[in-house]
RNA sequence: GGGCGGAUAGCUCAGUUGGUUAGAGCGCCUCUCUUACACAGAGGAGGUCGCAGGUUCGAGUCCUGUUCCGCCCACCA
């Protein structure tokens, strides 16, 4: 037999990059590759996903292997079942993250953003992004990501930037979008605003300070107040008690001493405050804590904010301004102590408020700020999910959403930062109105008057990452992409936006295209190590995803995130699990190996009739109806598997579990294609004639629809491994190719089509099952045995009624289980027992061994009895089943199921028995 | 405080209309370099599916309670 065409080792590394780059060249990735199809194709409903942006000046991590390699295999089973399949890539400007690494950068350089000035900044920063955003779109085409780049955005281009603005615009104008002083999240460090959902809260270790709220004009009536945080007396405007708290009744509607500064304030009861705690009163710090800020607005308090932007105390702090927060709660407290103030501290743990990303201590603050008021949106959304026009999958997080839109708050949508969608609001110097516009205007709307000034701030990243599913589509423009394509159709991304960005999408999509951006949102979970620890950099413990992909290839990545991983649950990543799975693309390139050999073999050998100039292969490929005429049991069973398989993986792709599809095709091909019927084939080959002939094709039918099955999961070794199988079967036995022939690459092929069960499916594998078993028992005790691998040995089986299929298979028994072929006598029933003889019993099958020295009598009796109590145990369990309410309730299918694996197990324990009954 | 998830073989995890002998990979033990593959092949050990109840002819799968681990939301100073 010829040596295969294929290389003996896969080289993943160049394959890869020659594959995606032909893929893209040829146009694949278009929702239209398909010449024959128009690009906007009324009659067929494309299937589009809008990529997740990641940052522009981001590095992939697993979390975007994650979600590349789930899209990219919707993607590509929507393509091969023919959909026009549109992915749309893009970046987001990611507001805060790139400003803060350009701000490093010029921290690098002894500059600051505002020695640089606005205009110089974004220079650079556009400078920054022309640089390094490249990088992240290249290694998500590393990792076979099927995208449209035709049709890549970014958030800050000109069409998404007039989308932002329309929006803006919009809600403005329809009341939607306000502007004001609120109490909002401060970032001292950043010197912005920042959104609730930017705030994340760590448990830390602090101090619970007790100390004196002086009775005004009294020198010892005090009431005892607890606080975590001194400093913020400077700014308390009252004290309060719970309305039925005997202890203070007296103090309520007189004033209390705000320590050193000497201003009086008012004591006030509120339901809000718990008697438990500390001394059962609380101070009132309504610039600086949003529960206080909320009974300040009760009872109408006053607020007074007494740190500057950079939380330093400013003015309002009497002696304590210009130092910072940290500075004057030390301070502070000294001076109460020394004023005999200070009643006592204790260890407490504090719940810390920190900014996601810069990671300092959150400030609450008044401040004027852009709000979105939400709620109408909210209620949109809400009903959206209810009604189930969108799907989320998995359903539990469903509650979630609706947990959090039904509590949701007006989201902040103003920071005061450079780099962004600048807030279209002019303010008029002269009339002190305000105007939003579509258009930079040129003059006041309202007086007209061109001394107007546009608002320093920019808008929240996620504001323009709503818009992001119609935005780049070309909405507000009705463009024929956005009429085709919008709405999207699924979301596909980590559970941890679903607030940030996927209830968003929904909000902004309803509010704004009147319809739902996409009808089902698929949550995959966070990517974890393999002790199911987060992967961070302090950890040490993140694996990079280029590294992975340099040492085991693309596809063992994609197949590790994508099997064994459920929508919604964290995954641990482990490295063996990838090399596991090279370990598959590896045993893929060489079944395909052996399979294209064995078509060199049918071109060098006349097989058959050779007048049509191939090798006289059938001009149609057999169908699988026609066993057991034409094709072996092998053949009929593997087939039979096959068709079983192509069902349960549409079935699994249809309910979104396309892992555990894959798994079974992993299952498939290795363990049956690999493990058994390639091992038969040889033999089969060896047969040649019909036999032969048969064989190539189900080896090259097989593997086609492996690859076919596989293509999503695992592109680049697929795509590879089908153009030499193609190449060879077109060369050498073009009678082999698919009806309707090979097309032009596996990306663009066609989806196994499942077709409905047929009777002898059933009976092939049955059929099988039973030589498998017959193999399996008798390797079973060559190894217990130890008889020599090498060694073989002669053997009686005595069939029955099974006697046909196991002549059939008779040289396959021999040879997978190692027996001498012209000592194998296949009967259907014995007179005597031979004499000497190591027996086994496999459901009606005898199998005797003459392997007379190694028979030992007791041993044999033992091994025997053994079975025979197993197969009674099973007899008797089934006869009680079977007497039982089963039989009546259970459906008849299952119950037959029963009864014949019953009479199995009552034939084996008869012959069992007879063993017996003969060895005494 | 409210909600959610996990608990299945030594390890990491699959197991979705409940179907009766629970699977994989890795690891472990025994053998084999047999011309597709040692990134392999053959055989093997290993689990009363966290615990306690319940529904059902039948429960890893559904319900209730409970323990431990993790996450999310809320933020009693």
């Amino acid at each position: 037999m010829p040596i295969s065409t294929l290389p003996k080792a896969y080289d993943f590394k160049s394959t890869e990059k020659r594959i995606y780059a032909w893929w893209e060249q040829n146009g694949y990735f278009k929702p239209s590759n398909d010449p024959n199809r128009p690009e906007f194709d009324p009659n067929r409903k494309p299937f589009v996903i809008s990529i997740p942006p990641p940052n522009v000046t981001g590095e992939l991590h697993l979390g975007h292997a994650m979600f590349v390699s789930m899209e990219d295999l919707m993607i590509r089973y929507q393509r091969m079942k023919g959909v026009p399949a549109l992915w749309v890539p893009g970046s987001d400007h990611a507001g805060i993250a790139t400003q803060l690494q350009v701000e490093k950068s010029l921290a690098n350089e002894g500059l600051t953003r505002e020695q640089l000035g606005r205009e110089e900044f974004l220079r650079r920063t556009w400078a920054w992004k022309e640089k390094f955003g490249g990088i992240i779109t290249g290694q998500i085409r590393r990792l076979g990501a099927s995208c449209d780049w035709g049709r890549e955005r970014f958030t800050l281009d000109e069409g998404l930037s007039r989308a932002v603005r329309e929006a803006f615009v919009r809600l403005y104008e329809k009341g939607l979008i306000y502007r004001g002083p609120r109490l909002i999240n401060w970032s001292p460090g950043l010197k912005t605003a920042v959104s609730d959902l930017e705030v994340e809260y760590f448990e830390e270790p602090g101090t619970l300070y007790y100390f004196k709220y002086m009775l005004a004009g009294s020198d010892k009536a005090f009431i005892p107040v607890a606080t975590t945080r001194p400093e913020t007396i400077l700014g308390d405007t009252a004290v309060a008690v719970h309305p039925e708290d005997a202890r203070y009744k007296e103090f309520v509607g007189k004033k209390v001493i705000v320590p050193i500064l000497g201003r009086g304030i008012p004591v006030i009861t509120d339901e809000y405050v718990d008697r438990e705690f500390g001394g059962g009163a609380l101070k009132i710090t309504p610039g600086h804590d949003p529960n206080d800020y909320a009974i300040s607005l009760r009872h109408a308090l006053p607020v007074i904010s007494m740190l500057d932007e950079a939380a330093r105390v400013n003015a309002n702090g009497g002696p304590y301004a210009g130092q910072d927060r940290f500075t004057a709660r030390v301070n502070l407290w000294e001076d109460m102590r020394t004023a005999g103030l200070v009643i006592k501290e204790e260890p407490y743990t504090l719940n810390i408020p920190r900014t996601q990303r810069g990671g300092e201590i959150v400030e609450p603050m008044i401040s004027t700020q852009w709000f979105v008021r939400i709620a109408p949106l909210a209620q949109a959304a809400l009903e959206a999910v209810r009604d189930g026009r969108i799907r989320i999958i998995p359903e539990r997080f469903s509650k979630v959403y609706f947990n959090w839109l039904e509590n949701i708050e007006d989201w902040c949508i103003s920071r005061q930062l450079w780099w962004g969608h600048r807030i279209p609001v002019w303010y008029c110097q002269q009339c002190a109105e305000m105007t939003a516009a579509r258009e930079d205007p040129i003059s006041c709307s309202h007086c007209g008057s061109a001394d107007i000034v546009q608002d320093p701030d920019v808008l929240d990243t996620w504001f323009s990452a709503g818009l992001w599913p119609f935005s780049t589509l070309g909405w507000p423009e009705e463009t024929p992409d956005y009429r085709y394509f919008y709405p999207t159709s699924v979301m596909e991304t980590g559970y941890d936006i679903l607030f940030f960005w996927v209830a968003r999408m929904i909000m902004f999509g309803l509010e704004f295209t009147g319809e739902i951006p996409f009808h089902t949102v698929y949550l995959h979970g966070l990517i974890r190590d393999e002790n199911s620890r987060k992967m961070s950099k302090s950890y040490g413990n993140v694996i990079d995803p280029l590294l992975v992909m340099d040492e085991l290839g693309t596809d063992a990545l994609r197949f590790t995130l994508l099997v064994g991983s459920t929508p919604g649950n964290d995954t641990n990543l482990s490295i063996k699990k990838v090399e596991a799975n090279r370990n598959f693309a590896n045993k893929a390139w060489n079944a395909a190996r052996f399979v294209i050999a064995s078509l060199q073999g049918i071109g060098d050998q006349p097989i058959g009739d050779q007048r049509s100039g191939n090798s006289g292969l059938p001009a149609q490929p057999l169908t699988p109806n026609s066993y057991p005429l034409n094709l072996t049991l092998a053949d009929s069973w593997i087939q039979a598997r096959l068709r079983s398989l192509v069902r349960d993986a549409e079935r699994l792709f249809q309910g979104y579990q396309p892992g555990e599809a894959g798994r079974q095709v992993y299952e498939f091909f290795w363990s049956e294609f690999a493990d058994w019927y390639i091992e038969i084939a040889k033999l089969q080959l060896a047969e040649g004639g019909q036999v032969g002939t048969t064989t190539v094709h189900t080896l090259v039918h097989v593997l086609d629809a492996c690859l076919r099955l596989l293509h999503p999961f695992t592109p680049f070794v697929t795509e590879e491994i089908w153009g030499h199988l193609k190449g060879a079967v077109t060369e050498i036995a073009p009678g082999l190719s698919p009806a309707g022939g090979w097309e032009e690459a596996l990306i663009v092929a066609r989806w196994p089509e499942p077709t409905p069960a047929d009777a002898w499916e059933t009976r092939a594998v049955a059929d099988f099952t039973l030589v498998m078993d017959v193999v399996r028992a008798i390797r079973n005790l060559r190894a217990e045995k130890n008889v020599p691998p090498r060694r073989r040995i002669p053997a009686v089986l005595v069939g029955g009624e099974r006697t046909p299929i196991l002549r059939q298979q008779g040289a396959a028994i021999a040879t997978l289980a190692k027996l001498e072929i012209d000592h194998l006598a296949i009967i259907e029933a014995l007179q005597d027992k031979p004499e000497g003889h190591i027996a086994l019993v496999v459901g009606p099958v005898e199998i005797y061994l003459p392997l007379a020295e190694l028979v030992d009598t007791a041993e044999q009796r033992a091994r025997l009895e053994k079975d025979l109590g197993e197969a009674e145990s099973q007899i008797q369990r089934l006869e009680a089943l079977l007497a039982g309410p089963f039989a009546e309730k259970a459906p008849p299918p299952l119950v037959e199921k029963e009864r014949e694996k019953l009479a199995g197990y009552r034939e084996t324990a008869d012959k069992l028995r007879a063993q017996l009954a003969d060895k005494v």
